[in-house]
DNA sequence: CTCAAATAGTTTTAACCTCAAAATAATAGC
DNA sequence: GCTATTATTTTGAGGTTAAAACTATTTGAG
């Protein structure tokens, strides 16, 4: 790969995540959901639809400890995006849910993100997406070599 | 494109850019430059070598305000990355540079980025290399479209 | 030339996100 | 029934950020 290819990738590979993350932000202060941050909105995906996962499963999944979740979880209830419900089978547990709010903000995010990734794919066959994830995956098997995940 | 495969691609692409980071702290942690945060770096990348731009330019490029890189900065000057350089025709300018410890950062994470990339693109061939950046771009395009920038 | 406006940067304030460690609650094993 | 373990929450502290007020400097209209 020349210099400047791999300099003009590199470029947008660092800056796209920011653009995405930006993106919402600016589309959540626009829309009926002001009062909760993209974070937040990640953590409602995290929690999902129908699952009732439990607290530390979430964390693990969003790479957060429980007790950041936990405050997390704090405001998602006070602004009624999620509920807390405890399991009765084993006490300790507590299982997330979304509420009817958390749905439809779900939703809306789910349906962003479908969009972003259709046009990202825009035009292109069977043949060119899959050379796509082979790169990204490659570049998963990168990381993952320069910083092996505990896998538990 | 199918259904599964949109899933894929989405979950690469909001997973990598997280993965990158934490991969790159993991490694200051561990090197020489335990005294940086990787959004310091990033700072640092941005000043760049030889241009000394002004506070205002960075911060442009680095899409925050500046006021949070005036107190960034103070830090890395603090920390011994970062020099302040007073323009003496316009004495409003502070023009950034870095100082020899600041440079061997900059190198190593550079070199970083080269041997990612590198592994992204790995067997690879020119024109599957152009599907990818044509799909990059696509997706700045998208987000551009969805949230143009105010361009000054 | 002088002073008001504009410009660049800094400081202050407050919010948010985060983790580590201690505290709490519940269960499991002996 | 204790003791250890497990899941979550609370607490305390630090990092990152933006907005607004403020300082220093330059520009330009009169």
């Amino acid at each position: 790969m020349d210099f400047a290819t791999a300099k003009r990738i590199n470029q947008l590979l660092t800056t796209v995540y920011g653009d995405i993350v930006r993106v919402e932000e600016l589309a959540l202060r626009k829309s009926q959901f002001k009062d909760i941050s993209i974070k937040e909105v990640h953590a409602v995906d995290a929690i999902s639809m129908y699952e009732h996962k439990t607290t530390s499963e979430v964390a693990r999944e969003l790479r957060i400890t429980p007790g950041t979740l936990t405050t997390m979880v704090n405001h998602l209830v006070r602004k009624d995006y999620v509920q807390r419900i405890r399991s009765d089978d084993d006490r300790r547990f507590v299982r997330l849910g979304l509420t009817r709010r958390g749905r439809l903000i779900y939703r809306a995010h789910e349906s962003f993100h479908r969009k972003m990734v259709e046009s990202f794919a825009k035009d292109m066959d069977d043949e060119q997406l899959h050379i796509i994830e082979k790169a990204l995956l490659n570049l998963e098997a990168f990381l993952e070599f320069a910083s092996p995940t505990p896998n538990k």
